[in-house]
DNA sequence: TTTCCTTACGCCTATCGTAAGCATA
DNA sequence: TATGCTTACGATAGGCGTAAGGAAA
């Protein structure tokens, strides 16, 4: 079989017409150089070099064998460096599923990072809600998800990314839209509020539910959505008011004001990251080895 | 360096995904080529194949490599099979000049000949007269020549490719033009006469004055040209007879009549096949060994 | 006589095949 | 326990380097 090393042999010889300083280029002796042409030659089946004891000239095949072992050599070239890229995590393909509410948070920080560290990664974006997520994940349809907390069947791993307190928001003209002070969770008692579904967003729904019973507090739920912007409509047209994550805040809304809870809120929203335990991809991998562990609430 | 050998290995393996079938496929045994995979994965950085002794699975970047080894691998072979070709001289470019008169007889057993043997080979044509061909095989600027007998310089080749008779082109009406019987060359003494050019078809021109000379005949040149078709022409005008080639009775001109010499006229034009001797073009000396001796007269 | 490609020959590296090792279902 | 990839090891083939050969200017 013709081997790369007699390509790269030939190529030497072709360019400088010399065997001495083509020997010389590749760091061996002349002789051995010589054989291996004389070897490409007979598997090929045809001179490439016209050779009298003092010149060197190139066959009209040798003319074509040229080009083509020079593609040839680089094209093996470009490929090994490729995968070196994908065995190295900073080249291939990165498939990320996303809740909606994390496209003001977490998502950003992990697009942000993916995009400065492993420029060369692409990135394909899916929104699904944590459920979907966690059935794409099984299925190798994605790599990374970014969800939130659910159950945790054993051949995903888990690692928290982000976590944010709530807010309120509130119709301005609504007798909680004054005033500057945090809210406390029971200012919300009897309060018309626009609430989570407890099926498309149910975490948020249980997380307050749990919270609301915790103290007590029943608010008045005149609509249950699962899209935080839809709420934060019916919160502008006055239907009530709405807890949101913080990072909703960055959805500005005329006519409705975000207002903080008070600090012994119990109430957290969290994103975690989840992919498939056995996935391997290097992108994947080395994109988890770069995310810093979660630095809490620095943002708004 | 990565071979080709190797690529040849990773890629049983990867569409086997299965080393001991892979290893079957090449005729090889399994633990050698394990030991080239692990090779080929150690020269490239990155691993190709996941593989637990129950299972062998590709892994991102062999995924990717894949497709690049397969690739490199068809353009060796391509590559390989078309230097093979132009060695065996099936295949490249063969520059061919001829001269105007040859149109009708040598060219297009050349022609026809290249075309039935050597589809593959590419001809480029190019109408010179004998002097410039010569030219032109000096300077490599064509392979072959189909020229009339001239001075030999020695870096160039000939060998004989067709001789043909004379025969007389008589216009219709003129006393010769009638009677079956060939003509000898004394008919045409004091007879007016369309002349070869003694610049531009030296090689006729000359053979026809000595012909006349030696048997004393004197025709009365009534014009000089060179191109057979003009002289032609002017015989139908009724200037005058012109002695041709054989083979331009393939023009069929009204009111010309073309008539055969007497076998004991001296009178053949030859034609001859030129190269330049270094020349070692695969395709040109593959012609050459396929063009059959010259047969002679055995043609119109 | 010099240049420079080729042939000859010994050494050594690398690949192959056989055999044993070892993990998994 | 059987399957199947890997490691170990001895034999061999092929490549490299040194030295000698041979053709052309």
């Amino acid at each position: 079989m013709v081997t790369l090393a007699q390509l790269a042999c030939f190529i030497a010889v072709a360019e400088e017409l010399h065997f001495g300083r083509a020997a010389e280029r590749l760091r061996m002796t002349q002789p051995p150089l010589s054989r291996q042409i004389q070897l490409l030659e007979r598997h090929l089946g045809a001179p490439l070099l016209d050779r009298s004891s003092r010149s060197v000239r190139l066959t009209p095949a040798g003319r074509a064998f040229l080009d083509d072992a020079r593609r040839i050599l680089r094209d093996t070239e470009r490929a090994t460096l490729a995968v070196r890229q994908i065995g190295a995590g900073t080249s291939g393909t990165l498939r990320i599923g996303f809740t909606a509410g994390s496209a003001h948070s977490g998502l950003q920080d992990v697009l942000q990072l993916a995009r400065a560290e492993l420029p060369s990664v692409a990135v394909d974006l899916r929104e699904l809600v944590t459920q979907k997520q966690h059935e794409a994940l099984s299925e190798g349809a994605i790599d990374l998800g970014i969800a939130r907390p659910a159950s945790r069947p054993p051949h995903l791993s888990f690692r928290a990314l982000y976590e944010e307190p709530f807010v309120a928001a509130v119709p301005v003209g609504h007798p909680l839209s004054s005033g500057d002070e945090p809210l406390p969770l029971t200012a919300l008692h009897q309060i018309n509020a626009v609430m989570y579904s407890p099926i498309d967003s149910r975490y948020f729904h249980d997380l307050l539910t749990r919270a609301f019973s915790d103290l007590g507090v029943i608010p008045q739920a005149v609509q249950h959505l699962s899209q935080i912007h839809s709420m934060l409509a019916l919160v502008q047209a006055g239907w009530g008011l709405a807890l949101v994550p913080r990072s909703a805040t960055r959805m500005r809304f005329e006519g409705v004001r975000y207002r903080p809870l008070r600090a012994d809120v119990p109430l957290k929203a969290s994103l975690e990251l989840v992919w498939r335990s056995a996935n391997d991809s290097p992108a994947l991998l080395r994109l988890l080895e770069l995310l810093p562990a979660p630095d809490d609430d620095a943002r708004p």
